[in-house]
Parts: structure tokens; C-alpha cells; sequence
DNA sequence: CGTAGGTTTGACTGATCTCAAGTTTGGTGG
DNA sequence: CCACCAAACTTGAGATCAGTCAAACCTACG
């Protein structure tokens, strides 16, 4: 971890200011915010299902996930995240989570206390355009999960998990999407591709058997993107340039 | 169609109060808004992926549905909408649709024009969180339907979308969830569970045969609710209140 | 009263799950 | 440095839920 080398306010303000311009008063307001950083260690809970959330987190380092328990004890993850989402932007109006937050990785974290967060919005439009414009872009890619879901067979569902992944990486700056390490096992892929385990690793294998990637493990390189994309009916529109 | 009866004013302003408290000054910002009110018969496009949206719709009358188009022409709706609901909140701060919006029966929308809209956001901070608030519960939904959809059972699937229709409804002011009128087909129901058409009607006859609803056709009873939210695995929780 | 869309039912098929048994890998302590 | 262990991954065989195909049957509407 690398705690000190990151100032989380030029992060926010980068983050903030490519969804919605901000200008130099919206800077030096987001700078007034009392950040607190803390890192958190793998497969931590940061946020649970009912409670009452009063800080709203930010994603310097590692990844996380966002997921749901049906009454049946299965778990489906709706999100992953990486380095530089915003983890709790629904908080800032909705008090109670409706659902689970944890990290997959070590993860270094930037919490600010909702109420300045909300106070700073109110007196900053462009703050809140910002910080609404990326709720709207997560409820977009939500949408795109519900028919990933729903209407994709086992393996176009899976390589569009991967597109995704690869896409949202690039986009957040952490490398090119030909090649890149997993960071969550084969059943984190099964909770949020809404399959088994056992199925994930045979859809891996058969993508794998066409050529479309190539594996060892966790390592993934798509030599060919284009086709990549077609397997997965992969179409970023959806990513609205961001998230 | 009783559309002379609505004020749109009223409607939209009790809606937004309901999510976020406005004051008077609110409330006369709202009224100097631009608001086209218009008609729309059954199965009409209101939006079409790759559009780019310049009005923000406001559903007064009548039920639509949002949904997107797989690859391998699938449809799977991802929402649907009643009357109060806000069809194009997202439209407000991302210009391109990345999906469709259709009505199921005739409608009456109101249409605002987005730049008046925005203004008005930057303006009254309390009008942007109501929207901001509005578009966190539908988010909230979505959650829950990627897990409706990835890790429920065909049976309690159509249970939970039946379920939360009906609160839906009843929160809405349409009446009680013991007994209803669906205003879709089958076939929708279908498209909004990741089912076909045929299956939905067995997990219909499923639940009737259970006693766990009454049907004949499109009209519903739900005589014993905690009972059908058992069947649903059904927790409110997650519309906020509202929605 | 004819037609089209929606609903209902049955028989069969198939994608994905379940169960079960290895195998590999990375970490830990001796 | 090696032995061990737990977790993750891999593979196969059989079961099952939901899909497909086919055919009636309503029912609202023109």
C-alpha cells in the first residue's frame, strides 16, 4: 500500500471534474472536506445490508464489490469497483443501504462525513452535477447487468463481465485492456454473472478453446479486442465515457 | 383519458416534495418550468437507444416500460414505470439514451425541456436533490432486479415483480395491492423476469394453484400479502419509502 | 363474425446446476 | 528450503429447471 503517495482530494477533484467540469471555487471548496484515509484488508466489509450509513466512501486503491443475498443464502454482486469510484454516492440521500459493500483486495479508502458532503452540494451545483452524473452512469450500468443477466447465455454473460472490466480499468487509467490480472476468483464471477462456479471456469475454458482469450489463471490477455467484443456483445455506449 | 383534471404543477410538485422537502420559493420555481403535456397511445416510443433526449418526461397517465435489446434480440425490460414517475431523469445530465422507453397502454406525459430543468437544479438545490433522490430509488430498484433476475427461481421471480408492482401501485396512490389490474402481457412480465412467455404463465398458474394469488387474466388478488411476500421474498425496503 | 393478439396446455429438448472427485497454487510454519 | 494446508481451480456424470416447438383456445375489436 501506498498510502502516502496519493492525495485523495486531487483524486476526488480529477474524478469529479471529468463528469462535470468544476471550476477553481468548486476545488478549494472539495478541499475544505474532512477526508479521512484509512486501508482495509481483503474481503472486508465496508458498508451492510440495513445499516445506517453516515460517511460516504471513495475508492483510492485495491477493488471492491457491491452485492445482494436472496432468502435462498445466494449472493448476486451487482457492481465491482475500482480504484476511483465513488463507493457511497447513494448515502448522500438514502440513509439505510440496501445492500453489501466489500473489498476483494487490500484497498486504501477515502471516507468523508455525508452531511459536509451534502452541505457542499447544496452550495456547489456543479459538485452535485458531478456527483449525480456518476450515480446516473452506475443506475446505467446497473440496467446493462439486469439484461446481462437476463437475456445473455453462460458464456456471452461472462465475457461481457470481463469487457466491462477491462473497459472500466482503461477508462480509470490503470492500464490497457489487451492484458490485465483478475482480481476476484471464479466465484465472484459466478455472483455476478448469476451462475455457478463450476459453470464460470467451463465458459472461461471454452473462450479460452476459441481463441477469443487467453488465461493462465488470473492473468487475462485479449489479443483480439474487436472479436472480444463481439463475443460478448460488448457496446461501452452504455459506460457513458466514464464510470 | 381525463387529461384537462391533472395539473402537471401539482403533480410533479408533490411527487418531488414527497422524496425531499421543498419550500414556497421551490414550489414557484417549478411553475415558471416550460411543460408540454401530451398523449401517447399503447405500445408508443417514447425514447429510443441512441437517442439524444432534450426533455425530461414525466409520466402522468397510463404505465410504460424502459428496456434494452440484446445482441441476439432478446428484450429484457429493466424497469417499469406508473403514473408520477420520472422517465428521463438521466436525460438530465447524460444526453444519449442507452436504452428504450415504450408506453403499454395510453398515457399522458408531461415533457420539460432539459436545459430549463438543469437551471432550475442549479437554482434550487433542494428541487436537484428530490431528482437526485428519485433517480438514487431507481437505482435502488435496479439492484434488486439484477437479483430478481440472477438468483431467484422462475416461480418467486414473477412473485417478486408481481409484489412489487403492487406496492409500487399503492405507494403511488393507485389503490390497494390486494387487488389489481396488471397492465401488461404475459409476455412483458416474460421479458422483465429473464423468462419466456410460456413459463410465465406456468409460474402464474403455479401461484394460483398454491393459493397464493387469484387470477383470472390481468386481474390480480392477493388475498393473503404476508403470505405472497414470503412466496416473493419480497422486502420493500429497498424502494426507500417511495419510488 | 372474422381476425389478431394474448393465453393456456402438453411433449420434448437442452443449458445450466448439482454432486463428486481430483489438481494446482500460494501461503505458512518447521 | 521443504512439507503441509486451505483455497481456488478443474473436470466428469447425472439431474433439473426453464426453453422450444406445436397446437388449441379465448376475447376484444374491427
Amino acid at each position: 500500500m501506498t498510502v502516502t503517495t496519493i492525495d485523495p482530494f486531487d483524486f476526488l477533484i480529477r474524478k469529479l471534474d471529468r463528469l462535470h467540469p468544476l471550476n477553481a471555487a468548486d476545488h478549494l471548496a472539495i478541499r475544505t472536506l474532512r477526508v479521512r484515509v484509512r486501508s482495509a484488508h481483503p474481503l472486508e466489509s465496508l458498508v451492510r445490508h440495513g445499516d445506517i450509513v453516515r460517511e460516504c466512501a471513495f475508492l483510492l486503491e485495491g477493488f471492491a464489490f457491491r452485492h445482494k443475498v436472496a432468502a435462498n443464502g445466494g449472493r448476486q454482486i451487482v457492481s465491482f469497483h475500482i480504484p476511483g469510484d465513488v463507493l457511497d454516492g447513494q448515502h448522500m440521500l438514502l440513509s439505510r443501504a440496501d445492500h453489501n459493500v466489500q473489498t476483494i483486495t487490500d484497498a486504501v479508502i477515502a471516507s468523508i462525513p455525508v452531511a459536509s458532503l451534502r452541505k457542499l452540494t447544496e452550495e456547489r451545483p456543479a459538485v452535485a452535477a458531478a456527483l449525480w452524473k456518476d450515480s446516473l452512469i452506475e443506475a446505467s450500468i446497473f440496467r446493462e447487468w439486469v439484461l446481462n443477466v437476463g437475456r445473455r447465455d453462460a458464456k456471452t454473460r461472462v465475457a461481457h463481465m470481463l469487457c466491462e472490466f477491462a473497459a472500466r480499468r482503461e477508462a480509470a487509467g490503470l492500464g490497457s485492456p489487451e492484458r490485465f490480472d483478475l482480481p476476484m476468483s471464479q466465484e465472484l464471477i459466478a455472483d455476478a454473472t448469476g451462475l455457478t462456479a463450476i459453470h464460470v471456469n467451463r465458459m472461461l475454458r471454452a473462450l479460452s478453446e476459441e481463441g477469443v482469450i487467453e488465461r493462465d489463471r488470473r492473468d487475462v490477455r485479449i489479443a483480439d479486442w474487436p472479436r472480444m467484443q463481439r463475443a460478448a456483445e460488448f457496446d461501452p455506449d452504455y459506460l457513458h465515457g466514464a464510470a
